[in-house]
Formats: C-alpha cells, structure tokens, sequence
DNA sequence: TTGTAAGCGTTATCAT
DNA sequence: ATGATAACGCTTACAA
C-alpha cells in the first residue's frame, strides 16, 4: 500500500511566466504571444516547440497581466439578488444559462450579490473595471443601479427592464401579453371570474416591473372581455399560495379561472386546491407563467407559457459581448412572449350553480 | 416632460487612474496610494484632499494592476455543476453563502461550471492565477479536480470529501453519521423493517462520497439493531421520487421507516404517500437529511437532520482564507453532524399486522 | 520570420 | 512627510 502524500505536489516552483516559456524555447517573449495569439505568423518549427514547453509546464497567460495590457478582463459580471432571498427557479435558470454561455465564450463570470442600496461588491465591480461588462437581473422600474452603470460608461444589459427602457440593451419577458393571453384563453373557455395571482405586495411596492405589467395587463384584458377580475399579491413562497387561495375560495368562491405568475407559489396553491377538494380542471381552470419544469410538476400539469430562461440567458450574453464589441451600436432589446403550452389545467367554465 | 436620455452620461471622459487622482490633488502617485492603503502615515491635510478628489470622480484603484503588482486577485473561485444539472436546493444554498461569505470579506467570487473532465473555464482558473484559492463543490471519492489543484499548488477547500482527505481542506456533512442517527431513531421508535432512499445510482456509479457514506452507514446501522434493510437508489426529482415509493410499497409493503437523504425527491416521496393513502406518521414514519426550509415543507413536517449549509459556506471561505494567508499551516477540517430536529413524520411502529 | 522595447496602473523601495 | 522609480507579466508597434 503507498503511502499518502499529503503535500501538494509543487511541480512548478518557479515563476511560469511568457518569459520562462520563452527562455526553454530559445524564443523570443514576444514570439510566445505571437504564437499563442497568432496575430503575427510564426514558422510552424518554433510553434511546435513552443507548444511543446507550454503543453509540458501547463502554462497560461496571467489574467492580471493581460488584463492590464489589453484594457479588457474577459470577464462579466452578473449582479444577483442577495443570498437571504430565495432565488425563484426561473431566476436560478437566469444565473445558469448566463454562467453557461459566458463560458461557452471563454469569458468568465464574477458574480455580484447586491441589494439594491450601494454595496460594496457592486461598486468594485463598476469602478475597479473588474469586468467589461455587466448583467443585471431583477430590475426595478427605477433602479438605481442602472444609473450608476450609466455614468460608469460601463456596457451592461438587462434580464427586465426598466419604466423607460429606450436607451438600454434588454431582455425580458413581456407579462402583460402573456397575462393578457391566459385571460383570453379563459374568456374563451367560457370564464368570466378571473382571478390573477400575483407576485408579493412587497415586490410591486418597491417597483417590480412584471407585477406591474402583469396586473396593468390583467385588469386591461378582463375588462375587454366584460369578465370579472380579482387581483392578489402573494408572496413567493409555497405557504404564501396555499394561504391566498384559501382566502380566494372564501371570499371570492365565485371564481372559475386563475391566472398566475408566482411559479415559487404554485406547489402551494396546489396543496390548497387539493384540501378544498376542488377538481381542476372540471370545476377551476389554472393558466400561468411559470417554468416549463414546474408547470411539468403542477397537477394536473399546468397550461402556461414556459419562460425561456435558457435562451435568455445566453440571449443577454450575446448581446452583451455585441455591446462590449461596438459601444456605438445602437441599442437592442428582446421582449419574449413564448406561446402558451396547452396542457392539463384549463377546461370549460362549469355550468353556473343555480 | 423632459427629454429621454439615451447616450449614457459620460462622466468621465478621461482614464482615472492613480496618476489623475494624483495629478489633481497635486501629490504624488506613491502618496495616493499609502493614502488608500495606510502603509505609511500621510499628513492629515493632504489625505483629506487626496480623499476629496477620490470621491468627487468615484476613483477606484484598477483591479487588475493591483492584482499583478500584488500577485493576488482578491477573488475566490468557486466551481459549481454544470447548468444542465439541476442543482438541489442544499447545492444552492452552498453557493448562495460562499458568495455571500466571500462579499463580506471584500472577496469576489468566480464561477465555473465544470463536467468533471477538464474544460477551458476550470483550466484558466487555475493556470492562469485568475483567482486566489478555489472552493469546490460535488467532491467525488477520486476526484481529478482536487488533484490537478494540488499540482497547480493552488490553495482550496472542498466541500465534501474525498476517498483521502488527509492531506486536504474540507468541510463536510457528516452523512454517515446522520443516516445512522436516523435509524437508530427509527429503531427506538420500535421500527424493524427500514428502507433508505439515497442518491441516484449514477450519483454512486461516478463516485458521489455521500452516496456511498450513507449506503454503508445505512447497512451498518440496520445490521447492529438486527433489523431489515432496503436501500432504494433514487435520481434527484420528485418524479422519479414518487416512483420509487410507487415501486417501495409494492415490493416491500412490510417497511414501516423511510430514511431519506435525497431531498430533491421529497415531494415525490409525499405525493406518492399521499396517493397511497398512508397515514404519516401512523403507519408510516420518515426521517432524512434535508434543507431545513424543505423539511419544514413537507407533510408532515419532517423529522430530519437539518443541513447547516448557510454556515458551510461560510466555514469553507473562512478555511480557504486561512489557507491563502499561510500555507503552511497544518489541515483543517469540519465534519458537521446537527443534531435531528424532532418535528411530525416520525412515530412508534404500527403494531404488525396479525 | 524573429527580436527589442515601451507601456498598461499599481505597489513598494529607494531617496529626499 | 513626500517624490521619483523600478518592477509585476503581458501585448504590440517598431526594427531587423
């Protein structure tokens, strides 16, 4: 049996830098870079064998170095809600993607917790030029951080937008046509008490563009279609949406159709259909926004436009690097409504009690 | 009504560097930065207008020059699944704290997303001394990663362990001693025949540590109390959870305790229960190791070992900080067994049936 | 095809 | 108490 070793291993003890590869090359430094960029040609002979030391020792440029050097870091930063809230699973699927396809861009990614009011990680990430570029998730429809990028004349995009969002790159889901669209297919189906479960009371108060959107757009469409609308806020919580439908059954028991963007309240509000014995989609119809995962896990499986985390991640990517490319392009945006997946939670209004 | 402002407000047009603060507070570039540093006492006047300019422009010193001068980056890189995987609530909450951690200690924190075979995200990590110390999660039993670290002499911490953690940092949940704990408890509640459901199967095949710690701890555990012992593996969604219950009661209707550490399963576990229509904690007692919030989301609340993985988080970056400041201290390690939190889904044995 | 040298913005070692 | 200056490791214009 060997014996464990447990002192690292120290295979380089000295210094690896472009100027050692160059010396056990017999090259030049700047000939190593070359051959390493391939910005200037270099004999196929002494790239080979530059190869060969860097394959052998492992080497890669210093990151500070380059960094310096090029006046770029090929690294982005993506600004988080803090840890203390709870992520929503189309918000984990945002960090996801956008971790996925900067690397898929062989540019990493620094990651910033930040509440709001100015921390001290954002503002290393905006002044210390940490990143070329930023991505912000959970916008505010006045959101100061937005203004602090602004005058940093640092590129950045958005997952959200703002109230006025003209002048900045964006992409988002556009709740109101989505919200709009579920009202519609419940007119349809003959409902004409709709209620619309909403994100929390706390999150629209602070100015929360999709709560907005989504209850401006919902009382719009319910009134188009002579339908009657009740609007809750609900935390983003399981017991929160077990509790609102609860208090929707007793005050409002009149209601056939909900309408929900609070995917973190959805197990919740099943629970309570559950305990109150309520068939769905016989006698309530359930029409949402939501992850295409959790509207998979709902029961019966929920009718509800899948948000496409994945590609909007990767989508704020691409457009990210394309400002960061050409600062002077003009400005871009993405307003995503994917179709409603029809699956098993929405049915004819029932015959009304007479 | 004012006119929208699309250009962002170039504040400043020209570069803030040390030399412009310098420039402008009529001082030296050396004394701008014992200012900022205080490694040498600079006269209280001149600080304060060194100050007052730092402010007025929202200098910051750049990150990277400072990194290559110091030869240290200020930041943590921190290795996580690749998206694809959906990571378990108790994985995020491991990456929440670290980076909340890392933010207090005015540490940035990198990602990576890494397969486990080497991709270029993880090279440049740690052959390009983007990061200082490396924290690393999903640890297998031989894990190549740990060892490509200790070759680059990188400093790290693990969360999790490997087959051999003599020579390593780690922080780990003691699962061994907590699936023990839970069938002890299950057999002082008089419990004889016990089922495990753990990790999926490929989790084990590829070497997951807590995986294999619980199987074995699990059968030791059931052995010494001479009771009988089915071990389910089960893959991390409530899906494959429900039917591993569907598949449990079918061959195995003698069990009367459940030990589950698999907690993405859990509302599986409980919708499959429900469906059956088994009485927890009557007929049917469970306990695990789960995220507190998750076991206080089951129902009935469930009898488990809470995972502490806010504070590992914050022990790992608290370890790799000590291991970046001197590496040559000795090991440390952090083996965390919490106490079971007693709630609702554990209770005596049914009397067998006659 | 290759080498030389300047400079990116900091910090630290000399001086003064 | 403060200023000049030399690195840190890299890229790139300029020479050869």
């Amino acid at each position: 049996m060997p014996t464990l070793r447990c002192e690292p291993i120290r295979q380089w003890e000295i210094r690896m830098n472009i100027g050692e590869i160059a010396r056990r090359a017999g090259v030049s430094r700047s000939t190593v870079s070359y051959a390493l960029s391939g910005r200037r040609s270099v004999s196929a002979a002494t790239k080979q064998r530059i190869q060969a030391v860097i394959d052998e020792v492992g080497y890669r440029p210093n990151a500070a170095a380059r960094a310096l050097k090029e006046g770029r870091t090929r690294t982005l930063g993506l600004v988080v809600p803090p840890a203390s809230l709870r992520l929503t699973d189309t918000q984990l699927e945002f960090v996801a993607s956008v971790v996925e396809a900067a690397a898929r861009a062989d540019l990493d990614v620094l990651l910033s917790p930040s509440g709001g009011d100015h921390d001290r990680s954002f503002e290393r990430l905006i002044s210390g030029r940490r990143v070329d570029g930023v991505i912000l998730m959970e916008i505010r429809l006045e959101d100061e951080r937005v203004t602090l990028l602004q005058q940093a004349g640092l590129p950045f995009v958005t997952i959200g937008r703002t109230a006025h969002p003209e002048g900045t790159f964006w992409v988002d889901v556009d709740y109101a046509a989505l919200v709009a669209r579920c009202v519609h297919h419940l007119a349809d189906l003959g409902h004409r008490e709709i209620a619309l479960i909403n994100r929390s009371a706390e999150l629209a108060a602070t100015g929360y563009g999709p709560a907005h959107r989504a209850q401006t757009a919902f009382t719009e469409a319910v009134r188009q279609r002579g339908a009657t609308g009740i609007d809750l806020p609900c935390a983003d919580d399981p017991a929160a949406g077990e509790e609102c439908f609860a208090q929707l059954r007793e005050r409002h028991p009149e209601i056939t159709g909900i309408v929900t963007i609070n995917e973190a309240a959805l197990p919740g509000l099943q629970r309570g259909i559950e305990r109150a014995g309520v068939a769905v989609p016989r006698e309530l119809s359930v029409a949402g926004v939501a992850a295409a995962h959790l509207a998979e896990r709902f029961r019966p499986r929920l009718t509800a436009a899948d948000v496409p985390a994945l590609t909007m991640g990767a989508h704020a990517v691409e457009l990210l690097q394309e400002r960061i490319a050409a600062p002077e392009n003009p400005v871009r945006h993405l307003l995503l409504a994917p179709p409603i997946s029809l699956r098993d939670s929405t049915a004819p209004a029932p015959l009304p009690r007479t």
